[in-house]
DNA sequence: ATGAAACTGAACTGGCCAGTTTATAATCGT
DNA sequence: ACGATTATAAACTGGCCAGTTCAGTTTCAT
């Protein structure tokens, strides 16, 4: 009603856990397929308790996702070798990358964001400032250095970084999101990986 | 009840308008957000009428999937121009390419499959099957005769194929899916599907 | 023109769910 | 130990929606 009052209560001994609930109920059955009520015995509260923290569910929602993707932008800090070679740089974080987005959990949050994305704008455009553009960033940095050792040779950055990405996900990605597969062997990532690596170095690596 | 009668009906003079409908209000609501009397009504048709040709909502859905996803292979087919040089070639189908996924109606497929896909397994695979496969199985005809030729070396041709389709998704497919634009300028496309290219000849490229 | 098949519209059932309310109980600072 | 804050359980409101039913109308083949 008042609009001062629709915002989140961040204080009080059960904020976390209803947060947790949530959490793990929007993540298996997404936004829509999430009931308040399974929320709240998830969380082990009562669904009183749940709308004096939230005043709505599209808040709560939006909370969640927010905070996990801080969560998940800390775990892609790993992602560079500042020192290493290109080869082994670029290898280690198109390990990482894979590993992190064939995990359950990207998964799930990835297909809630873009399933949702059309009724929360906002939404999407957090997942993909706290999650893609912090491994680019990251990513773009390494290369930068790369090509000052005399490494590489890059004129756009950002396309370059991008389009390492883009080339770890070759296959797995596709087979990931329409459910053909949930997890992939060692040698299915390696097959990708490696391939990768030796595309991206063929067109940006120096002639020896 | 009876399993027997769980059976789509393609018989009748108001099948073709019902799938109609139901493209239109699925495609823009997605699953959950569509509802049937919206569907009947945007078919001009009676909710019984609907009801007597499919008999569920689910199957409903199913079907236009399956029927929108035989249209994109379709579009698909005219990707390769099987005599041209790998230049040329791949860069003809990497516009068209990313003419195809940027469309607004590949967005919207894409999005309710992404989404629905947990719910419906089956479907997920339908679209992989008749959406990227048959541009993947497209583009390795083409990369086979290109190797025929010398104008290519490739051990691995699938991997090679979804690689190139991969880079020219780089930047421009994650900013589409979290809706952070919805076209993009020829500038743009041109930035990602010449650097494909160039990326995919350094790799595969024979020197001259 | 007539009978069967297809279609209509509207009402109805049963179920689910967001959000509210209320009376009661647990917890905490002081 | 007491008053205020916070939490609880359960019932309730109002709304939406999938799927059914039915009495009546249109369409079409013969």
């Amino acid at each position: 009603m008042d609009p001062a009052t629709k915002t989140i209560i961040r204080t009080g001994r059960k904020f976390e856990q209803v947060l947790l609930g949530a959490r793990k109920v929007f993540m298996a059955d997404g936004f829509e397929g999430a009931s308040v009520d399974d929320i709240a015995k998830a969380a082990g509260v009562s669904k009183a308790t749940l709308y004096s923290y939230f005043p709505d569910k599209r808040l709560l929602f939006m909370e969640v996702v927010r905070s996990e993707c801080l969560r998940q932008a800390e775990d892609a800090v790993e992602l560079a070798d500042f020192d290493a070679s290109p080869q082994v740089a670029l290898r280690f974080a198109g390990y990482a990358m894979v590993d992190i987005f064939t995990s359950d959990f990207s998964q799930r949050i990835f297909r809630v964001c873009v399933a949702e994305s059309d009724r929360f704008p906002e939404l999407g455009w957090e997942f993909y400032q706290s999650g893609p553009m912090v491994g680019r960033a990251r990513l773009t940095e390494y290369l930068k250095q790369a090509v000052a050792r005399g490494e590489l040779k890059i004129d756009d950055f950002a396309l370059a970084a991008d389009q390492f990405v883009e080339l770890c996900k070759a296959d797995l990605f596709a087979r990931m999101v329409f459910g053909i597969n949930r997890d992939f062997t060692k040698a299915e990532k390696a097959r990708v990986v490696e391939a990768a690596v030796d595309m991206f170095i063929a067109r940006y690596g120096v002639a020896p």
